[in-house]
DNA sequence: GATCAATCTGCAACCGTTGTCAATTGGAAA
DNA sequence: TTTCCAATTGACAACGGTTGCAGATTGATC
């Protein structure tokens, strides 16, 4: 994803219009590895500004997704997640609090593999995903109480 | 997934009552490679069934993904789908219909990679998913009304 | 067959997300 | 700067998938 000044001029070419609530969002996702939820930006965002309405947030993600600034990622763990990070990469998550973290790796010799008949199912493939999934430092050594 | 005939013995044995709903599912998901939605089985179920409800459905569904002898998964298609194939193996999805292939292909060389620290970022992996996605083959070449 | 806990059905409620629309507002034009 | 209007906002309803609930029904055991 872009910088907020950069997405601001972007925004701005695109006709749309520069928002405090888009410019409070396009800070609040700029550099984060967190892969928020729509409701974890929301409440990021609304310390700042507690009159923004998730719809609005849920409309810019959005907005950012088509664009392709951002990538939203479905990683089975309730909510949609936001990705800033656009550049081809895997994850792995949190199976016990829904943690995320990108996984750089060469898989380039992942590929889906041909039937006995030579063909790909008849499959077109434009995208592979890997998912790790398991459980992250702090969930491996639960406190007494969480 | 057991058969319809080894599933009946596994719930008698867990005290569970076999009654002709639980039958008439064992029997839909029997071999089937199509990995159906709980709305899909339902349907499938309520031709033979009229009376039967969905809420009996998700929960025999449940059930025996909680015995092991489902797995729920969620490829990112809206319903969570159900695969009676508990052998490890990977998926093909289709982007525009939902169409699922199931994919055996060994990809033991896909591990989480190690930090420049040389740990796994502090997880315990315990399953990786690999998902091809794209566009099968009647998606490929849609006819002139679909 | 009688008993009774397990199960089933129908419906309400839930969660994440999107549709709708009146009120508000950014920014181009004058 | 002021005007103007399309774009945006925020509140709320509605949606699809799934689960909670409660009363009616039924399978297993005797
Ligand atoms: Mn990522
Ligand atoms: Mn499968
Ligand atoms: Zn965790
Ligand atoms: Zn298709």
């Amino acid at each position: 994803m872009k910088s907020p000044a950069e997405l601001t001029e972007l925004f701005r070419q695109q006709g749309l219009k520069i928002t405090p609530q888009r410019v409070a969002i396009f800070q609040a996702l700029h550099g984060s590895e967190v892969h928020p939820s729509a409701e974890a930006v929301y409440e990021s965002v609304a310390v700042g500004m507690p009159s923004i309405s998730l719809r609005t947030v849920y409309q810019t993600l959005n907005d950012l997704a088509s664009m392709g600034e951002l990538v939203a990622l479905d990683l089975g763990t309730g909510a949609a997640r936001f990705d800033p990070n656009t550049d081809p990469h895997h994850h792995v998550v949190c199976d016990r609090c829904g943690k995320v973290r990108d996984i750089y790796a060469d898989f380039t010799d992942v590929r889906l593999p041909r039937s006995t008949k030579g063909e790909l199912h008849g499959f077109r493939v434009s995208s592979t995903e890997i998912v790790f999934r398991g459980l992250c430092h702090s969930c491996q050594h639960p406190g007494p109480d969480e």
